[in-house]
DNA sequence: AATTACCCTATCAATCTAATAGAGTAAACA
DNA sequence: TGTTTACTCTATTAGATTGATAGGGTAATT
C-alpha cells in the first residue's frame, strides 16, 4: 500500500507545480484544497524542503514553493524520499541493499528473482516519468 | 515492503515446485529447509491450500503438494492471495476496487495517474511469470 | 513591534505483522 | 482397533508503523 505520506506528498508537490507563478504557497491552502491534515502535511512539506525539492519563505507572504523545474524532478527521487525504497525486499535494493539474514543464496532464491523484474519494472516508471508529465 | 506472509508463501511453493514426484512433503521439512519459522509457515500453507494452490493430505506420509503444474500457476494470483491487491492505491485497483474518500476526481488526479502505470509495471511482471520461472 | 507562518517535539489510538501456544481432528498403518 | 502422525483451528501477544493531533518556539516580513 502507498502510505497517505507518500500520496500527501505527491500531491502537494503537483499543486505546487501547477502553480503559474513561483510565489510560496500557505500549507493552510494546500492542506484546504487537496483535503488533508494540515498538521501532517507540515510535516510532509518540512522533510520535501530537507531533502531539497522545496524552498520555504517565513512571515507574512510565505509558504512553499518549488525548487527544480517540474520537468527536472524525477519520480524515483520522489519516491525514495516520500515511501522509501523502490524494493520490495532489501536484497534487491540499489540504494537500501541489505542481505537477507534467512536466505543462504540469492542467487538461487525465487523471492529475488522476482522482487529484481519487480524492481525494474517499478524503477522504468518512476525513470520516465517527472512532476511535470504527471500534470499534463 | 514484501511482507514475511508473501516471502514465505513464495518460497514454500517453489519449493513444492521443485519437488521431483508429486509425494506430499511435511511442514516441518520445509519450514527447517527454508529457515521459516513452522507454526507461522502452517498458517500460510492452509490459506494457499483454501484458495486452490495446494492440496494437502493428513496421518503418515502426509504434507502439502502442489495441485497444478508450475507452468500454470501464475504470480498474478498468488501474490493476490499472499500479498493482497498488486496497485498501490484501491482506486486503481482492478480487483479491490474502492473510490479514494479524499479525493474529488480520479481522472485529474497526479497519484491515480502514476499509480496507475505502476500497476501496469507490475502487473507486465506478474502475468509473464508462473511459478516454474522462479524455479528455473 | 506585531503578525504571520514555518519549524520542532511529543504524544496517541489504531492497525498490522510476525510469531507462539495449545488444543483438536482426520487419515494412515500396524 | 488403536496409536501415531501431521494437518487444522483459535487465541494471544509483543512490537512496529501509521496517521493524526497538540502545543509551543522561532524567524522573517510588514
Amino acid at each position: 500500500m502507498l502510505s497517505k505520506k507518500t500520496k500527501y506528498g505527491l500531491k502537494a508537490l503537483t499543486y505546487l507545480a501547477a502553480q503559474k507563478d513561483k510565489q510560496p504557497v500557505q500549507i493552510s491552502e494546500i492542506a484546504k484544497a487537496e483535503n488533508i491534515s494540515q498538521k501532517f502535511l507540515e510535516s510532509i512539506l518540512l522533510s520535501l524542503r530537507k531533502s531539497g525539492f522545496l524552498g520555504s519563505k517565513k512571515g507574512k507572504g510565505g509558504g512553499y514553493y518549488l525548487i527544480k523545474d517540474p520537468k527536472e524532478v524525477l519520480m524515483t527521487d520522489v519516491m525514495r524520499i516520500l515511501e522509501g525504497p523502490i524494493a520490495m525486499v532489501p536484497c534487491v535494493s540499489l540504494n537500501f541493499y541489505e542481505k537477507c539474514a534467512d536466505c543462504p543464496d540469492e542467487a538461487t532464491c525465487s523471492v529475488n528473482k522476482l522482487m529484481l523484474m519487480v524492481r525494474d519494472a517499478n524503477l522504468e516508471v518512476y525513470r520516465n516519468n517527472t512532476l511535470a508529465d504527471l500534470i499534463a
